[in-house]
Parts: C-alpha cells; sequence; structure tokens
RNA sequence: GCCGCCGUAGCUCAGGGGUAGAGCGCACCCUUGGUAAGGGUGAGGCCGUAGGUUCGAUUCCUACCGGCGGCACCA
C-alpha cells in the first residue's frame, strides 16, 4: 500500500503501517518529534495501523495541530493531578480551546488559588514522570460499569446517553494508575506535554451547558508547544489588559458606570466627541444610501408589545413603568414595532419600495448581572438600526448593498477583519418551510455575492427569519457580534403592515432588521481596544494640544489654537506652568495625536512645531501651512 | 441568574480587633524651564451598605449592593 507525504513523495509498505512506522522510514529525528499522525486529515494516535492507502503528515510540535494535541493532553495531566489532590473530585470533559484547556470537575469544595498551585506543581510532576498514553478499546456497558463502580457518574451517565448501545468505546490509561475516557488521540506520552502550561482561573460550567443542571468547577489553563510561545501569549495578555476599553475609558476621561445606573453609560465630553463622530459618519453614510431617519418613543403601552408578540417572548428582559392612570408602558427594547407603525401611516405603496427606515434608537434591556461588561454588554444602549420593508424579490439586493455598506464602513473604522456567521432555521419557527427555504437562500446569494468567507451557525436563526451577524473581536480574542442582517416574515403580519401592488393587491413586505455599529456602545468599546486608544485624527476626542515652553508664547498660543478651531479641528491649549517635558508626557499618555509646540521662537515667527504621537520628532511649520494640513489630515473618511 | 474571587483617598495599591498609610493626581507657593515626570507645602477617607459577635469592628461572621473571571443568556 501507499502512503503519500505532503511533500508528494510517496511511500511504500507491505503491511499497514503505523503513523510511527511511516515517521520511522522518514527519519528517526521526525520518529522522535512527532507527537500524532494526521491520516487524510484526520487526526490520530501514532501507535494506530494506517489502514489503506492516504495522505499522511506526521504532526510534530511545530505542526499546526500540536497545539490542541498538547493541551489536550495536559487537561488529562491536568486530571489526573486534581484527582490524586482531590480524591472526592469526579471528572467530566477537558478539552482544548483557542488558547489553552480547561477541564470540568464536580466536587463539593470550590478549589481555591492555593489549590490550583499544588494541582500544577503535580502536573508538573506527572510531565517529568513521563508515562506512556495507552489506548484501549471498551465495550460500552462494561465502561458504563467501571465507571458507575469508581463513582464516576457523570462519565458513566455520558456513556448511557450520548453513546449507542453496542458501540466500541476508547479510554486512554497514562500510566497505570489513571485513566479517562476519551475520544484521543493523544500524543505518545505524558513527558511531551512539556512544562510550557499555566494554569489561569476556575469558574463554574454547567454540565452539559444546561443551568438546570449541577454546576460543575471549571479549572482553566494554557498550554504551547515552548516557553517561548507561552511566555509570548502571557505577555499578550499583559498588553491587552492596557487596552481594555474599561481601564482606557477611565484614563482618557471618556466615560464611566456607577452603581446607580448598572449597566448605562456616563458619557463624558471626551467619550461623546468621540461617540458623535461616530454617529455623524454613519448618518452620512445612511443618507448616501437612501434611508430616512426617524426617531420613536421610548415609552409605549404594552397594548403595542402584546400585538408585536414581544410581550409574549421578551418580556422578561423588558423594563416596564406603571402611568399615573394605571397604564403598563415599556421602555422600547428594540425598535421594529415603532417602525412598523410609521410605515402603516403612510407608505402604501409598491412603488416606495425598498423603504429604508433608520433610528439611532435608545433601548433598554434586562441583561442578566452576570452578562454585564464595560461598553461591550449594557442595559442602556443605542443601536444604529434600521427597517427595509421591500418585496421577496429585493432580499437579494437589499442584502448586498447591506453588506457593501457594512464593509465600507468597518473599513473605515479600521476593521478589515469581520467574521460572518449565516444562522438559518431554529426548530421553534414561525413561518413555513417554503418560506425559510426562499428566506435563506436569498441570504445565502446575497452574502456569496459579496465575496465575504462565512461560517455556518446552524439553527440560530430569530424566530421569525434567517439572519447573518457580523462579529468583531477585542483586546483578548473575544468576539463580539456587531452588525446583523435579519430577514423577517412574520412581524409585519402580527402588526399588519401592508402595501398596495403593481397588480392593485394588498400584499405583505419582508422587514430586513439591520445594523452596522450594533449598539453604539460596544462598538466604541471595540474601536478603542482595537487601536489601544490611539484614534485615527478624525475620532480622536482632542486632536491637536496646543502646548507653551513659557508663558512669554501664551498669547500666541491661543491664537495658534483658535486658528486651528477654525478649520474645524478639536483643539486644546496647556498653558500650565509647567515644563515643556511634563506636558509632552502629558498629552503622550493621553493619545492626542498632534501636540503644538510653541515657544518664543515660534511666537515671533508665528510658526509652530509639531510633535506626533509615537514619534520623537518634531516638524516646524509656519502656522499657516499647519492649519491647513492639519485639517486635511483631520477630515473623516469621504462619503460620496 | 449561577459558581468563584474582590470592594481601603480621584487612580494604583499597602495595612490590619484599639476609628488609617504610600505613590500618582489635586490645591497653593517657588521655579519660565525647548520635546515623555523640576522643587516645596497642603487638603483629601462613614475602609461598599446593613445587621451580628465583641468592652471595642475598617479588620471576624451573615446578608445585600457593586466589580472582576468564567458558565448560562444575547429575542
Amino acid at each position: 500500500m501507499t502512503i503519500t507525504l505532503p511533500d508528494g513523495n510517496q511511500l511504500a509498505f507491505e503491511q499497514p503501517p503505523t503513523g510511527r512506522e511511516v515517521a520511522e522510514r522518514i527519519g528517526k529525528r521526525l520518529a522522535k518529534d512527532a507527537l500524532v499522525v494526521k491520516v487524510d486529515g484526520e487526526l490520530r494516535d501514532l501507535d494506530q495501523p494506517i489502514p489503506q492507502d492516504a495522505r499522511v503528515e506526521i504532526v510534530t510540535p511545530t505542526h499546526q495541530d500540536a497545539r490542541q494535541i498538547i493541551r489536550h493532553d495536559a487537561a488529562h495531566v491536568m486530571a489526573e493531578a486534581v484527582q490524586e489532590l482531590f480524591p472526592d473530585a469526579q471528572v467530566t470533559f477537558g478539552p482544548p480551546t483557542e488558547t489553552g484547556f480547561y477541564y470540568d470537575f464536580a466536587r463539593a469544595h470550590p478549589f481555591s488559588s492555593d489549590d490550583l498551585e499544588k494541582i500544577e506543581k503535580r502536573m508538573h510532576e506527572i510531565v517529568d514522570a513521563d508515562k506512556p498514553f495507552v489506548r484501549e478499546v471498551w465495550d460500552r456497558d462494561a465502561a458504563a460499569h467501571f465507571f458507575d463502580q469508581k463513582g464516576e457518574k457523570y462519565k458513566a451517565q455520558h456513556i448511557r446517553e450520548g453513546i449507542p448501545k453496542g458501540e466500541q468505546i476508547t479510554i486512554y490509561r497514562q500510566g497505570d494508575d489513571w485513566l479517562d475516557l476519551c475520544r484521543g488521540p493523544h500524543a505518545p506520552s505524558t513527558g511531551r506535554v512539556g512544562h510550557a502550561f499555566k494554569l489561569m482561573k476556575v469558574s463554574g460550567a454547567y454540565w452539559r451547558g444546561d443551568p438546570n443542571n449541577e454546576q460543575l468547577q471549571r479549572i482553566a489553563g494554557t498550554a504551547w508547544e515552548s516557553e517561548k510561545r507561552l511566555n509570548e501569549y502571557l505577555t499578550m495578555l499583559e498588553e491587552a489588559e492596557k487596552r481594555d476599553h474599561r481601564r482606557l475609558g477611565r484614563e482618557l476621561d471618556l466615560f464611566h458606570i456607577q452603581e446607580e445606573a448598572v449597566g448605562s453609560v456616563f458619557w463624558h465630553p471626551k467619550g461623546w466627541t468621540l461617540y458623535r463622530q461616530v454617529e455623524k459618519y454613519v448618518r452620512a453614510m445612511q443618507e448616501r444610501e437612501g434611508y430616512h431617519e426617524v426617531k420613536t418613543p421610548q415609552l409605549i403601552d404594552r397594548a403595542l408589545w402584546e400585538r408585536s408578540g414581544h410581550w409574549d417572548k421578551f418580556r422578561e428582559a423588558m423594563f416596564t413603568a406603571r402611568s399615573e392612570d394605571d397604564h403598563v408602558l415599556a421602555l422600547k427594547p428594540m425598535n421594529c414595532p415603532a417602525h412598523v407603525q410609521i410605515f402603516n401611516k403612510g407608505i402604501t405603496s409598491y412603488r416606495d419600495l425598498p423603504y429604508r427606515m433608520a433610528e439611532f434608537g435608545s433601548c433598554h434591556r434586562y441583561e442578566p448581572s452576570g452578562a454585564l461588561h464595560g461598553l461591550m454588554r449594557v442595559r442602556a444602549f443605542t443601536q444604529d438600526d434600521a427597517h427595509i420593508f421591500c418585496t421577496p424579490e429585493q432580499i437579494n439586493s437589499e442584502t448586498q448593498k447591506f453588506c457593501d455598506m457594512l464593509l465600507e464602513i468597518y473599513k473605515a473604522f479600521g476593521f478589515e477583519d469581520v467574521r460572518v456567521k449565516f444562522s438559518d432555521r431554529p426548530e421553534t419557527r414561525a413561518g413555513s418551510d417554503a418560506v425559510w427555504d426562499k428566506a435563506e437562500s436569498a441570504l445565502k446569494e446575497a452574502i456569496e455575492a459579496t465575496g465575504l468567507p462565512y461560517t455556518m451557525n446552524p439553527g440560530e436563526g430569530a424566530f421569525y427569519g434567517p439572519k447573518l451577524e457580523f462579529v468583531l473581536r477585542d483586546a483578548i480574542g473575544r468576539d463580539w457580534q456587531c452588525g446583523t442582517h435579519q430577514v423577517d416574515f412574520v412581524l409585519p403580519e402580527r402588526l399588519d403592515a401592508d402595501y398596495v401592488g403593481e397588480d392593485g393587491n394588498k400584499h405583505r413586505p419582508v422587514m430586513l432588521h439591520r445594523a452596522i455599529v450594533g449598539s453604539f456602545e460596544r462598538f466604541i468599546a471595540i474601536l478603542i481596544e482595537e487601536h489601544a486608544g490611539r484614534f485615527p485624527m478624525w475620532l480622536a476626542p482632542v486632536q491637536v494640544t496646543v502646548a507653551t515652553i513659557t508663558s512669554a508664547a501664551d498669547d500666541y498660543a491661543k491664537q495658534a489654537a483658535q486658528a486651528l478651531r477654525q478649520a474645524g479641528l478639536r483643539v486644546e491649549t496647556d498653558l500650565r506652568n509647567e515644563k515643556i517635558n511634563y506636558k509632552v508626557r502629558e498629552h503622550s499618555n493621553q493619545k492626542v495625536p498632534v501636540i503644538a509646540v510653541v515657544g518664543e521662537r515660534e511666537a515671533q515667527e508665528r510658526t509652530v512645531a509639531l510633535r506626533r504621537l509615537g514619534s520623537k520628532q518634531q516638524e516646524v511649520l509656519a502656522l499657516d501651512d499647519a492649519v491647513t494640513r492639519l485639517g486635511e489630515e483631520a477630515a473623516p473618511p469621504k462619503v460620496d
């Protein structure tokens, strides 16, 4: 039989070889370094025979798949360490993750941070012991019985409920003392995990992700193929902490949140300036794209929410208020029902479609306390919300038009790395399968026409229609949904929206719910983290600070600032009795893009000495030239 | 909402059964200095809130509120 290697070379074997034998044939060193083998794209243990002709890659620590092996091995090593130190802990599952691994344990007592240290120490010992990982195939029922006897009720339950009768299952031993039910694969021995790992935190996690189940304790760690990579990762985390929007929000005096208004933002002047720049640009883009901007009420009688279906499906998340005359009103959690009201007041002809109705809509939702997170997840937020009322035939072109606009806007803010998720029909849904087929294929065609890569998110669509989610990433790699685009056949029906078609009959419009920044709060949080507070000039709350060297230049500094302001720039002056070193340091820390230094010389010559953020060089320009040049540099992205 | 950890000055943090400390920031004074911290003096705290234990609690215990990290949630 024939084994094909990644470089195209082929090796012939008499008998089905194991991965190790293939590696040995290529070279001793490779066989020594090998962790697992990749057979036709599937990772397997080195000792398993490769039954037929296949493309084979030997996975060594530098291979892109090595980390998941190392991390998975590390999870097993940790589980052994935990059970040795804490025999009352039951094991459940421990997979690799994007940066490490975790393992969920059931135990009555919580693990402390001291426990973590002990566990980590024991893990190093297990790695040094270099115990072989041995794969064994067991009978399902015997395995279930075995784990029952051991008191491992979660493992036993998983086998009984998750694995069909009669199926064979695999377990992995590491040394003589410990084993775990596991699909594998694993490296040859625990020694291959190496020492580039670190336990990071303990937290709660529900058994099988279901909050009705018992809560387990999750110990999470990070693991890498080398100390160097581990240290790089830890350094990255430190750097990420410095760009956390909550920290920068304080340091740059952008906003704060306090106890008396949990989940709501106090925007300070600088933060609000930033917010307004974002809003201004998005508004201009919407105008260009033919949207009609509206404003709808904050408080709306429950009667409308009952009709829209929100009272039924969304009530838990709605803030309500009772008026003097005993009406129950709700703070709107969404804008859509209000927009349909406007549509119903006069958009009656097919000639008006597609009708794009936009609102910077303030919404309130009673989010679970544990979900709140700085500006990322709040209870009061403003969406760049819009609803496009259109015919089914227009879904495709409107979606494409929207995606184009979204990408242009994201790019303007510096986001090039946009992840798109396609969420299709959920189990419980409204509308017939035929309608869903139509909506999903229209959406799919449209997203494919944009050429954007996307991943499927099966079953995660809204109950009323499929959606596209546009996801941006924060400083430490957490994904946040910002943009969205949803097809809705249900709400127009519920709220009785219609128009007169070409044929003279009444028809139901389709509604496309769409947002680009999503919530301004979340978007600005990501903007802060993406730029680490060093905003592009057009967004910077303060664009230029005019700083004096001596008080003799105060008058001139004021004139210079005034001239810059007249060019539309956001300018502050720093006339304090401080040395220029001190001022430069402070304004650099405040991440002001340009410091214009003026002393007696500049006052005399009517010049400014410009110092750009991140550069130590200065550039002396005539004041008039500086005004022109900085004015151009501060221009927002073109909208035309 | 759940599990764990945390809550001391505007910020970062030390302390600890006998009602508190540092650095930075702030105010005032000296200094007018040419590109990342000049010097001095001073103000500033219900030690998250409410109970309990104690002769005495900021410190120990309980509950609540809030924050952080996960989990769940994100229509």
